[in-house]
RNA sequence: GCCCAGAUGGCGGAAUUGGUAGACGCAGCAGACUCAAAAUCUGCCGUUCGCAAGGAUGUGCAGGUUCGAUUCCUGUUCUGGGCACCA
């Protein structure tokens, strides 16, 4: 009996199914468990052989944690809202509503195959309605919530405005501040709009100006990620920043409480690292400037007032409200130049900018409240309006960007840290004792600090302040595949539906072209759009408002009246292990974070923190492969050149190499044989000139490539366009109408480069998990890519190897049925010697689940199956074991041998093996002996010998005789059960 | 640029707490079985000197701590991920 594993896959994924073994209920008396995937966006490229590694693992833990005795919740779902389908239906006019569908059929089709034991009952999909009804509805719960600051939580909005009704706002010391402050009467007197108006400043959601990136060709507005270099990636048109009416997410509102929760989750230390910093939160002061001659005042941030009196100029954000009204006439052009300029500039250019300077100086000049100094002030693309107060204090002895600021526009710079200077470069140490520096002269600088914000604020220019680099999230997108906004406008006041009246679908456009003045494509819908309530919001929410919450859905998915009954919600409570990538370090896990505590404020859920701990996967990288084609730059004479006959001709790797080498001989040889392949295209033109060879690469499917050898016919048969293009290797010229498929490619010898990317369909360097479970099985799959190494490492992916762990398998197999022989397995009582290798796995397989180390733990199969082999051991008593371990890891094969062995139903019904310690004892043990650290030799030692008795035997010893040379030794380190090292 | 992570044979990786570097697997080499192939089995397999015994050297690079460092410290290079509208 051989090992059919497509046959037994298939039968068993049938069994799983009809007997909805993987179901899971709510009430039960066992402990629970959950386990959680990222749950993905089904792209149309479907699965690639990246996706499964942290699902295995996932399905691998939830099995493992069945066995153990606990009711386990491990779901899938799809984040089904996202840009992709909406641009692949602006390309084709495919609703995305199907495409959508289509993908995920692909994916659910794929992932079964891997044999995942998800509950599908509890299948979640953020685009559904049924969905994202309860998505809107969170919405109009943030939107109806303020952040109480001395709560420090979320409450419902309705007690503001009672407050405000009742006692007004007014400030506990000092003067009231117009626009900020008012009393109850005041309130009361306000119109309906000046009162939301102020609401809208304390709504956990709500809606402000924000800037985005605006394509004007396009009439649309971009994400970063379709802006390349400042012009659109489709089309490259350019790309300006443009205000726009937009929602937010107050999340800053729970930044402490975001720092705070970190201490309560088991999170990777750098993934908590990442959070902080993101988070960003920083102490220091707020203080004012005066501008000289004018009224304004400009509010600027620092985390170090104790610079103040090196502050040698202000530089204030370009979009700063306060740039217009005190730039200096003479100026004005020069300004209005260089906002234009900042305007084309991505956030991300502008910080990362470093070998250029630049800015412009606004021909103010601010005053230095301490000791009057005029200073001047400039606008500079390195200071971003979004944090702290859009203006800086520059301090170019201390700071390294504003020394190089400084010294790039002739400022001169005042040193106040003396010898810590040197003149050139910035020092930013808290060390110095403080120079020129008024009254905070003779201080060290992490004394001044507080020294100088008691000063500030007792002189009232100022106070201390709190300061995050974390914004507040945009929550609005303007485009149709996402969730509408259950809201109206009227008159500037932003109107929620009543939630009984959700959810609000999403319209059926024809069109996905953006609507007009940049809005989203609902826009064009004026049937839609124009409500008796008002006109609707016609962005959508972005693709992290259905991914925020998801967990908490499948825990009641088919809850119609709530989104998650508090029963449900209590019995499944925290996810026990979330298992996903880093990439979503920050945006993802911090959104859904703070919808947990916001849902925990209202007391809608019991727990603040989603994900007791967090397993980040590696990403699997596709291994790109390039063909080199020669570009005819530098081609001529241009004007008697045919465009369309010249040739396509590509160039070998070991061919490209040569051109790189700086050997000129070489290079001399391959310009010349293109220029030889050129006057045969042009026999009839003269003055033929190529000056420099120049080439591109282009990726070639990696599934056509073996190693770095391309199949050259293959690539043809796919893109006949180059069925007469020349490839030139190191085996010579060849055209492609001369090559055949019956020739081996070594033939032809066309070698690829090769370069570790992203795994993505563009750069075809795709693999697909689906042939490679047709050809080996799912079980080799699962086990492969488990064994290719930690999980949470990041790898380029590699078929070779998968060999191994498929013979791994047929090994198992073969304990079990011999090809010939048909049944080998036997009821023999086991020996000790097999029982030591059981309890030797059991205890390894055990230790390395529990610590994700899945790779270890196939290998540590590996060796249990390589020694019960040896071993010659057939015996059920152990081999029935042995099933059980590897059950979460190759399901199918280990369903099948445990019922061919004459157990009924699932193995994944019985309890996971004790392991018993009695099988290991040690009584000896072949210590290694070192001789100054180095290895020398070894000894047999029992493992209760004294020291005495140990350094005697060393001693003895006639190696370590040889290497003392009659010496006696300094000193013998004897660590038991370990090592021996013998100093000299 | 900033934040985070990683670097070990030809390749993927192991070494869990500072204690025998290279487990396990792939590839390769040699052999057995076979008419042959597949499958399977056995042995070798970091580099280097040596017939061998054995020695030297070796975990990105440069230092340091230690009886002993892949592991800890300082610096540095390269690669990958993220940087707020991809998900």
């Amino acid at each position: 009996m051989e090992y059919d594993f497509r046959k037994l896959e298939q039968d068993w994924q049938q069994k799983w199914k009809a007997g909805n073994i993987y179901s899971v209920a709510n009430d039960t008396a066992r402990p629970k468990f959950y386990v959680l995937d990222m749950f993905p966006y089904p792209s149309g490229a479907g699965l690639h052989v990246g996706h499964p590694l942290g699902y295995i693992a996932s399905d691998i833990f939830s099995r493992y944690k069945r066995l153990k005795g606990f009711n386990v919740l491990h779901p899938m779902g799809f984040d089904s809202f996202g840009l992709p389908a909406e641009q692949y239906a602006l390309e084709t006019g495919q609703h995305p509503a199907e495409t959508t569908r289509k993908n995920i059929e692909t994916f659910k089709a794929q992932l079964d195959k891997i044999g995942f034991c998800y509950d599908w009952n509890r299948e979640v999909k953020t685009s559904d309605a049924s969905y994202y009804r309860w998505t809107q509805w969170i919405f109009l719960k943030l939107f109806n919530s303020y952040f109480c600051n001395t709560e420090k939580k979320a409450k419902p909005i309705a007690e503001l405005i009672n407050k405000y009704a009742s006692q007004g706002a007014m400030p506990k010391t000092g003067n009231p501040v117009d626009g900020i402050h008012f009393t109850a009467d005041q309130w009361n007197g306000f119109t309906r709009k000046q009162q939301e108006d102020i609401l809208m400043k304390r709504r956990l959601c709500y809606s402000a100006y924000g800037e985005v990136n605006w394509c004007e060709a396009l009439g649309t507005v971009l994400a970063n990620d379709e802006v390349v270099n400042g012009v659109s990636e489709r089309g490259g048109h350019p790309v300006v920043k443009k205000k726009m009416r937009q929602w937010y997410l107050r999340i800053t509102a729970y930044a402490d409480r975001l720092l705070e929760g970190l201490d309560r989750v088991a999170f990777s230390d750098s993934m908590k690292e990442m959070q902080k910093n993101w988070i960003g939160k920083s102490e220091g002061a707020e203080l004012k400037f005066n501008i000289h001659g004018s009224q304004a005042e400009i509010d600027v941030y620092t985390t170090r007032p104790d610079t103040i009196f090196g502050a040698d100029f202000l530089v204030l954000a370009p979009e700063h409200d306060l740039v217009q009204q005190i730039t200096s006439a003479k100026q004005q052009s020069a300004i209005n130049e260089y906002l234009e300029y900042v305007k084309s500039r991505s956030d991300r250019e502008r910080i990362a900018e470093v070998k250029q300077v630049t800015g412009c100086f606004t021909g103010a000049y601010a005053v230095n409240p301490f000791d009057g100094r005029q200073i001047p002030v400039w606008i500079a693309e390195y200071v971003l309006a979004g944090y702290g107060t859009g203006a800086i204090m520059a301090v170019p002895c201390g700071d390294q960007r504003d020394y190089l600021f400084a010294k790039h526009f002739n400022i001169p710079i005042t040193n106040i840290i003396g010898s810590y200077y040197n003149g050139e470069e910035a020092n930013p140490t808290k060390e110095a004792v403080l120079e020129n520096s008024g009254f905070l002269d003779g201080l060290t600088m992490k004394d001044a600090i507080s020294v100088a914000i008691e000063k500030i604020e007792s002189l009232g220019i100022g106070k201390r302040k709190v300061n995050y680099r974390m914004r507040d999230a945009g929550f609005s997108r303007q485009r149709y595949w996402g969730e509408p906004f259950p809201v109206t406008w009227k008159d500037g006041i932003a109107t929620v539906m009543d939630e009984r009246t959700l959810p609000l679908e999403l319209p059926f456009v024809e069109k996905y072209g953006p609507g007009p003045e940049g809005e989203g494509p609902l826009a064009n819908l004026t049937e839609w759009i124009n409500t008796p309530a008002g006109r609707r919001e016609t962005s959508t929410m972005p693709g992290y408002a259905g991914s925020s919450w998801y967990f908490l859905r499948y825990m009641d998915p088919h809850n119609n009246e709530q989104f998650c009954s508090r029963q449900a919600s209590d019995y499944w409570n925290q996810v026990d292990v979330y298992i996903g990538g880093t990439e979503h370090a920050v945006g993802h896990l911090l959104y859904s974070r703070m919808w947990t505590k916001f849902l925990f404020d209202l007391g809608l859920i019991g727990f603040d923190e989603p994900f007791k701990k967090l397993v980040n996967q590696g990403m699997i990288q596709g291994s790109s492969r390039f063909v080199y084609r020669v570009l005819w730059t530098g081609l001529g004479p241009s004007d008697k050149l045919d465009k369309e006959k010249i040739p396509v001709i590509f160039l070998s790797k070991d061919i490209v190499d040569k051109l790189d080498s700086g050997n000129p001989a070489a290079a001399g040889v391959i310009q010349a044989e293109i220029l030889r392949i050129l006057r045969e295209k042009f026999p009839d033109v003269s003055g033929l000139h190529y000056d420099e060879v120049s080439y591109g690469g282009i990726h070639a499917d990696v599934n056509i490539v073996d190693g770095i050898l391309l199949n050259i016919s293959e690539y043809i048969n796919r893109n006949p366009k180059y069925n007469t293009a020349f490839f030139i290797t190191s085996k010579g010229t060849f055209n492609g109408k001369d090559i055949h498929a019956g020739k081996p490619a070594e033939e032809y010898n066309y070698t690829c480069g090769s370069e570790v990317e992203k795994m993505s369909k563009s750069k075809y360097n795709t693999v697909n998990p689906d042939d490679l479970v047709l050809k080996y099985g799912a079980d080799t799959f699962r086990m492969y890519e488990m064994f290719l190494g930690p999980v949470e490492q990041s790898k380029p992916w590699d078929t070779k190897g998968i060999e191994g762990v498929h013979r791994f398998l047929r090994k198992l197999w073969r304990l079990f049925f011999d090809d010939i022989k048909g049944k080998v397995w036997n009821d023999e009582k086991a020996v000790n010697a097999e029982l030591k290798v059981l309890h030797r796995t059991i205890r390894k397989i055990e230790e390395d689940t529990e610590r994700f180390s899945f790779n270890t733990a196939v290998s540590t199969f590996m060796i249990c199956i390589n020694e019960l082999s040896d071993l010659n051991c057939h015996k059920k008593e152990v081999l029935e074991k042995v099933l059980i371990l590897i059950a979460p890891y190759a399901p199918h094969i280990a369903e099948e041998l445990w019922n061919c062995l004459g157990n009924t139903g699932s193995v994944l019904n019985t309890a996971f093996p004790q392991y018993d310690g009695k099988y290991l004892v040690e009584t000896t043990k072949d210590y290694p002996v070192s001789v100054n650290g180095k290895l020398r030799s070894n000894l047999l030692l029992s493992l209760d010998a004294s020291t005495e008795e140990v350094e005697k035997m060393v001693l003895a010893n006639e190696v370590v005789q040889k290497w003392l040379d009659g010496k006696s030794p300094k000193k013998i380190i004897y660590v038991k059960n370990k090592m021996i090292n013998v100093v000299i």
